[in-house]
DNA sequence: GCGTGGCACGTACGGTGTACGTCCGTCAAT
DNA sequence: ATTGACGGACGTACACCGTACGTGCCACGC
């Protein structure tokens, strides 16, 4: 009856479209039967288990980063600009991040950002064990920038939504969040992100100037 | 008939001890029910429902962190202090390390590391602007870094478990990978730690001395 | 014509969170 | 001492979850 045959593609992008329409809480393989007007059972045709079609939702959406490289470019403007494309996970799909950052994975998709970043710190005269080292640095920074980004707006309201409500503190046990309430209660997370990677790339290139170490 | 009255740390103490035993997924409202010889819905005289209870675990974890803050060590000894504080929490709690970090707390418990932590970074000549960058910087970065220790270790193996089995990939796809796989396949969580920590800090030093930015 | 295999689907089972009603022990006021 | 209120422990019940299993249909190779 359905136009198109119900396939494992059809699945999980009726899965990530559920995620970003009703939150990662919302998704349940009743659920996603429903939106595609199918029976529960039949996903199980495509998809082994609900964890494995989150793997491949998470799959899905790494593989959606355009990693556009640029060979002529110095080494260091390479490094950011894999580390924004990694970044715009959180731009295409918000409610996404979550379950893209909670699950690691060892398919094509999910070692091609590695591979580059890997080649690219090679090509910058670091030594293998530094570019994992860094590597790991990054991945760290990004994932965590992500994390607050997205928020632990899991399930809750689409974006906006101050982080917290720091009207309720105690001045008297906390000034400093009390004096800071103004620049703690707004965050640009590009700049945030920016400030935070210039940092990270101006360190490695004093210490790969100095000899690595 | 319980020798103890049943009372809310009760009930979030046998939450953690469950999380610890068997892995977040495991927590219900009937296991630690269970767990604690009591009735399930006699639970919810204490505790509203199972986010707030995990909420409580969170808090509870994030307070048993031990701040111990030297004024007369320098800033930068500081920082690096409560940054190793904060990451005991993946070594004394390591299956409850993702119940806190994918919950924002807004109780004392969760403020309290950021009271500190501005306090130091204004003490050491930061404005506010400034140190609320610095310290949403470091929290990213330490945020990542114990999602990568505690892995996606969400209910499987206890500790080891090798993060990918990175002899599957294909080299001619991978090279830096495959190359690499020696550096990839182990890590050494607290060096990869206070590897970055040491990035991060030495970059603020450094940018404080150039008259910030 | 006739297996045969893949796929859609229904049913069923054991689990989940929690709303609601009931019971009972304790304590305050009469 | 009696009564009344109240808080906490508990059982039942409901809606929902993931998924094991069996059934039927249909399109194909022989």
């Amino acid at each position: 009856m359905p136009a198109e045959p119900l396939s494992r593609p059809r699945i999980v992008a009726a899965a990530i479209d559920l995620i970003e329409r009703e939150g990662a809480d919302a998704v349940s393989m009743r659920r996603i039967a429903a939106d595609l007007g199918v029976g529960v059972m039949s996903l199980y045709n495509h998809v082994p288990n609900k964890a494995a079609l989150l793997d491949a939702v998470a799959e899905t959406v790494l593989s959606g980063i355009e990693f556009t490289d640029d060979p002529d470019a110095g080494w260091t403007d390479r490094v950011r600009m894999q580390a924004r494309a990694f970044r715009q996970i959180a731009h295409h799909y918000p409610r996404c991040t979550m379950v893209v950052v909670s699950r690691q994975l060892q398919s094509p998709a999910g070692l091609l950002p590695v591979e580059r970043a890997l080649a690219t710190l090679r090509s910058a005269g670091f030594d293998g064990e530094e570019a994992v080292r860094i590597l790991r640095m990054f991945i760290a920074y990004i994932v965590g920038s992500l994390l607050r980004e997205v928020g632990v707006t899991p399930t809750f309201a689409p974006v906006h939504s101050s982080p917290v409500d720091l009207r309720k503190v105690d001045p008297a046990l906390f000034p400093e969040i009390d004096a800071l309430s103004a620049e703690l209660g707004s965050c640009d997370h590009e700049a945030e992100f920016e400030f935070g990677m210039e940092l990270l790339v101006q360190a490695i290139a004093v210490r790969r100037e100095q000899g690595n170490g």
